[in-house]
DNA sequence: CCCCCCCC
């Protein structure tokens, strides 16, 4: 069943002689710590392969490959086949296999046990880092801790001519400057901050403009481009200088050698890029075109569904595929702060999760869509910030990068057939809301101690959150008043003689209408609120009207009146909140005003909640 | 060293 021997030739042989898709069962997975890796999609997974008569501990899986980790796709004793790999010749004698592409063969839970008598062979003869394999029978997991692969400086100096490099990449005449020896291409994957030896051979995915920024810690111009080669993906910044030297030089979609750049600890924060560090273009970085012809992959996506963008929290950045189902007119807004006009344009993304969700274009982007207006094209976006105003939607940053219907994406094409033979007939559900309702009722839940301890309300306009809680108690004193009869105003009214003035309106009524200024006290598992509701969202929750109250007031029911607030206690919402910090008499404090009520949905209220849960487990 | 990305 296993490829017998394959790990042997792979070591020792040239890659010409490399086995084709050899066997190998998995007697070891080891997710490499990081540091500073926030959340998923960043980790690097360690293999131990075993071809039935050898060990091999130093393989790794490409990034791009995690999700089968993570997946549980494949697991420890999973017999897997290598459709695509290369080895990299590290730290002269010790070589690392890197997985590009597999198929699992049978998968662990289906193999009793380790397969054959492997012994480990040792590649990394001048380390004593590395310890003898101490494989339990059965296949646990046989990673021995403090292993040289885990994040420590992992890769020395390579050697010309030896393993993948040379051998793949032979016509590369190495780039090293005069007196440096000669140097084999490393794939982008094992490039660490701890040496900087390396060349590596790439294609550049994207490229920013180049933007200034001035601030308190100065001025200047930066630009950053996305580089992927097979074996991963990075993100290569270069600042003032750089700009200069680099910027013209490297197109999208040509492949460069790039050496002596420096590496640092990625912010995750700012890119979908797969890697934990990030590439800083500097004076001795070294970047040349590579005329060879060779078959580097293009972008690397991560989709999500947008079915599933309610697991992410605002400000988190997804790729998205999805088909563009509607376009809104290019309209101007005027930002708050700096009272610039900036061009915004709505459009509708679709995908096979038969979900669809708003998504906005600024500035240019939303002038020049003019040409998809009317058609139907598929988005391909990398790196798009999901906001959550009404449910969820997506800005298009300038850093995302969006393709229009990419032609190397070939989930593209098939969600057009999809469209046209399935989506176009289906029920879609927005994530976003429709227009008249939009933001009702976000998607942007808290809890009632978190409205205090986030600070919100700290803005001019307020901040506006949903919550989940119980009426707990309402001050029925003084609720009801007495308001202008006219439609619009709903000012309290001034009774003199038989007539009721509105100094709004400046006019004396012979009627007046009663209205509803409810204060209520919300609380939920963490603490309680007073929260000040009016008219509709009061008579909402006393499942009455302003007017019936004020009929059992005026007749002198107040048994009737009292039955009314008893039932409404200690019931259960969904409540729309806007936090405002307000100051009376050099007072300040913060106000709450429901402006919304929902029933609790019990089917949407568990979606939620195990959303949540599942963006717990991805901490 | 950027990392702003706006509005309802």
């Amino acid at each position: 069943m296993l490829t017998g021997g394959a790990i042997q030739d792979i070591l020792s042989k040239p890659v010409e002689q490399h086995p084709e898709k050899p066997v190998f069962q998995i007697l070891g997975i080891k997710k490499i710590q990081t540091k500073g890796s926030e959340g998923a999609g960043n980790d690097r997974y360690r293999l131990v392969l075993s071809d039935g008569v050898n060990i091999h501990t130093s393989a790794m899986l490409a990034t791009q490959l995690n999700d089968l980790v993570i997946s549980k796709q494949i697991e420890v004793k999973a017999v897997i086949r290598l459709d695509k790999y290369i080895c990299n010749i590290i730290q002269e004698t010790r070589k690392v296999l890197i997985v590009l592409e597999m198929t699992v063969i049978k998968p662990g839970n289906e193999v009793p046990g380790r397969i054959g008598e492997p012994k480990n062979i040792n590649a990394d003869s001048n380390s004593d880092r590395q310890q003898p394999q101490q494989n339990g029978s059965g296949g646990q997991n046989s990673m021995s801790g403090g292993g040289t692969m885990s994040g420590g400086p992992v890769l020395g100096g390579a050697s010309r001519g030896a393993g993948l490099a040379s051998a793949t990449y032979g016509s590369h005449q190495p780039l090293a400057s005069k007196g440096d020896s000669a140097r084999a291409v490393y794939p982008i994957m094992s490039l660490t901050p701890y040496q900087n030896r390396w060349t590596i051979r790439a294609r550049v995915t994207s490229k920013s403009n180049i933007r200034t920024w001035s601030n308190s810690k100065g001025e200047g111009r930066v630009f950053n481009v996305d580089l992927v080669d097979e074996s991963g993906e990075i993100r290569a910044t270069g600042f003032n200088d750089a700009v200069d030297k680099f910027y013209e030089l490297l197109e999208v979609n040509k492949v460069f050698y790039v050496s002596k750049c420096s590496l640092r600890t990625a912010n995750k924060q700012y890119s979908t890029i797969k890697n934990d560090y990030e590439m800083y273009l500097n004076n001795d970085s070294i970047i040349e075109v590579c005329e060879d012809r060779c078959n580097l992959p293009t972008l690397q996506y991560n989709f999500v569904q947008i079915g599933d963008l309610g697991n992410f929290n605002a400000d988190s950045l997804v790729d998205i595929l999805g088909l563009v189902i509607s376009c809104d007119d290019v309209t101007q807004i005027t930002t708050k702060t700096t009272n610039r006009q900036v061009s915004k344009r709505d459009i509708t993304l679709l995908d096979r999760s038969e979900k669809s969700v708003r998504a906005t274009l600024w500035g240019d982007d939303a002038e020049k869509f003019d040409e998809h207006v009317g058609k139907n094209p598929v988005l391909a976006l990398k790196g798009v910030k999901v906001s959550e105003f009404g449910g969820r939607s997506l800005s298009i940053l300038n850093s995302t990068n969006m393709r229009v219907n990419p032609t190397e994406v070939k989930e593209a094409h098939n969600l057009v057939g999809w469209y046209e033979n399935v989506g176009k007939n289906s029920t879609i559900e927005s994530l976003s809301g429709n227009r008249s309702e939009g933001g009702a009722m976000g998607a942007d839940y808290k809890t009632l101690s978190q409205i205090t301890n986030e600070q919100l309300g700290m803005g001019p306009k307020g901040d506006y959150t949903t919550v989940k809680a119980t009426v707990v108690f309402m001050k029925k004193e003084n609720c009801l008043y007495k308001a202008c009869p006219s439609a619009d105003c709903n000012k309290k009214v001034i009774e003199e003689g038989d007539g009721y003035r509105c100094e709004k309106c400046d006019k004396s009524y012979t009627d007046f209408k009663y209205r509803l200024l409810l204060q209520t006290n919300l609380a939920d598992f963490t603490g309680n609120q007073w929260v000040t509701f009016f008219q509709e969202t009061a008579e909402n929750i006393l499942n009455t009207t302003a007017e019936r109250l004020g009929q059992l007031k005026d007749s002198g029911d107040d048994t009737a009146f009292d039955q009314l607030f008893l039932e409404a206690s200690f019931k259960q919402h969904i409540f729309r909140i806007r936090a405002k910090m307000e100051t009376y008499n050099d007072e300040t404090r913060l106000k709450c005003t429901c402006v919304n009520v929902a029933a609790l949905d019990f089917k949407k209220e568990c979606r939620r909640l195990l959303g949540e849960i599942k963006k717990l487990k991805m901490l």
